[in-house]
DNA sequence: TCTGGGGTCCTAGGACCC
DNA sequence: TCTGGGGTCCTAGGACCC
């Protein structure tokens, strides 16, 4: 019924389905308190803006990224919550056991949204693709009490512009002969993996609509564009060229923490100390999956919102602070300027590799290596039994909001530390790990 | 959208080597 | 001394996604 036939030489045309949850985290919310059905309901308290909203929330214009005391002024009885990741994520696994039970070709693709490939299930299932992506809606929305969008075509980017298109509980067929139609109605940059920058360049060459992308030649889209958008011109012209993937993720290439204060800061001591908290968040994360860093980007946000950004490769994976902190102070004495306005900073992990697979070098000191390892496994017991941030490192400890006493009293100036090398380490490690104030 | 946080992948260009 | 061609690795930065 979709009507396609193949025009990648010889493959079977595809039956691909992409489902997205409707306002996901606001929908889990209102399922699990069936009282808030029919209210805005918001959630994102945790980080002042919104992250997302009820319908009914967006019905009366509010949308994600809002200021939360904007979304007060606007809708004054609005329910505004945390979000609860944990739950989301509960409604998240059942909604990709329940397509699951249709296929075992599905892919995860984020918390709210799943892509899954049910080419032939037609004929066993004794219905058209249409009816069994009907099913598989049915059943989430009835067992899990939420709403999701679903599009079916023959391509990834084709079901997500389905999906998109009906909101919420909608369901889109594009078939194959339908293409043009629905691509004209769709600014170029609406398209899943057309951004900005591509929009902008696309306006320059007269292409409005995600047809006039998609009705180019391959030679044009080639002198153009790069390979991503060539990939995207591929599947918007029904040629499937992204793969499911169905392999479960449970690792990460990298991990990267952020954080933006206001007001901005020139003050260098203040804003080294929020990048090493951000350090010591991202390690603790690393710790928590296992992973070491090959690689430390450091980067500064600027009033005007640029990036400085530098990075260097580590000599062995480490997920220590400690080993990090010299590295760290490093690369950000590269890329501060003194008298600039800082809005945030932020630090990656990168090269992340199985911390079992960590080889010292055999000049180091395995006596060391094993107090820091102990350390560290203190630390982490600790912020699992008495909650996240209740251990820092002392030069951290302006960003955790510490009272003067404990600075005064752990804040060493780096430039003391740095004649003290050798030393530094020592010292800290026999330091009593103190709950709520500084290491 | 006067702008939060966490990711992935691609590409241009320089350094270095033969 | 204005000087070929090609490969590889790395970095910086862009672009895009949720």
């Amino acid at each position: 019924m979709l009507g396609m036939t193949d025009a990648s030489g010889g493959a079977a045309p595809r039956a691909i389905v992409h489902i997205d949850g409707d306002a996901f985290f606001a929908s889990c919310e209102q399922a699990t308190h069936p009282e808030w059905r029919g209210r805005a309901v918001i959630t994102g308290k945790e980080r002042g803006i919104v992250s997302a909203a009820s319908y009914e929330a967006k019905a009366r214009g509010v949308s994600r990224g809002t200021p939360l005391w904007d979304v007060k002024k606007i809708i004054p009885d609005a329910i505004i919550v945390p979000s609860d990741y944990e739950t989301y994520s509960l409604f998240s696994k059942r909604m990709f056991e329940i397509m699951r039970r249709f296929t075992s070709e599905v892919e995860e693709y984020s918390i709210d949204e799943g892509f899954c490939d049910i080419t032939g299930l037609d004929r066993p299932m004794g219905c058209s693709y249409e009816e069994i992506v009907r099913r598989m809606k049915r059943a989430i929305e009835s067992e899990l009490g939420i709403t999701v969008s679903a599009g079916l075509s023959c391509t990834k980017t084709l079901a997500k512009v389905g999906s998109k298109w009906k909101k919420p509980s909608g369901l889109t067929v594009i078939p194959r002969e339908g293409i043009s139609k629905f691509l004209s109605a769709l600014p170029v940059g609406k398209v899943w993996g057309l951004g900005p920058a591509t929009a902008h360049r696309c306006i320059g060459l007269g292409l409005a609509t995600a047809q006039d992308f998609a009705a180019q030649d391959e030679k044009f889209i080639r002198c153009h564009f790069a390979r991503p958008q060539w990939e995207t011109w591929r599947e918007l012209n029904g040629l499937p060229t992204f793969p499911l993937e169905t392999e479960l993720k449970d690792t990460y290439n990298s991990i990267g923490k952020s954080r933006t204060f206001t007001p901005p800061s020139t003050d260098r001591e203040f804003v080294f100390a929020q990048l090493l908290k951000n350090l010591e968040n991202a390690c603790i994360k690393a710790r928590r999956h296992h992973l070491a860093a090959r690689g430390l980007v450091v980067y500064l946000r600027r009033q005007d919102f640029r990036h400085d950004v530098t990075e260097t490769a580590l000599d062995r994976a480490t997920a220590f602070p400690m080993e990090l902190t010299a590295t760290l102070r490093q690369l950000f004495g590269s890329v501060y300027r003194p008298r600039t306005e800082y809005r945030a900073t932020g630090v990656v992990l990168t090269g992340l590799v199985p911390q079992d697979a960590v080889q010292l070098s055999i000049f180091e000191p395995p006596a060391e290596m094993r107090k820091m390892e102990k350390l560290y496994a203190a630390m982490d017991q600790l912020a699992a039994t008495m909650g996240k941030h209740c251990v820092f490192s002392a030069a951290a400890a302006a960003a955790h909001g510490t009272p003067q006493h404990i600075l005064d009293r752990g804040n060493v100036p780096q430039r003391k530390l740095g004649r003290l090398k050798g030393e530094t380490r020592r010292r800290h490690l026999r330091l009593p790990v103190m709950p709520g104030g500084a290491v």
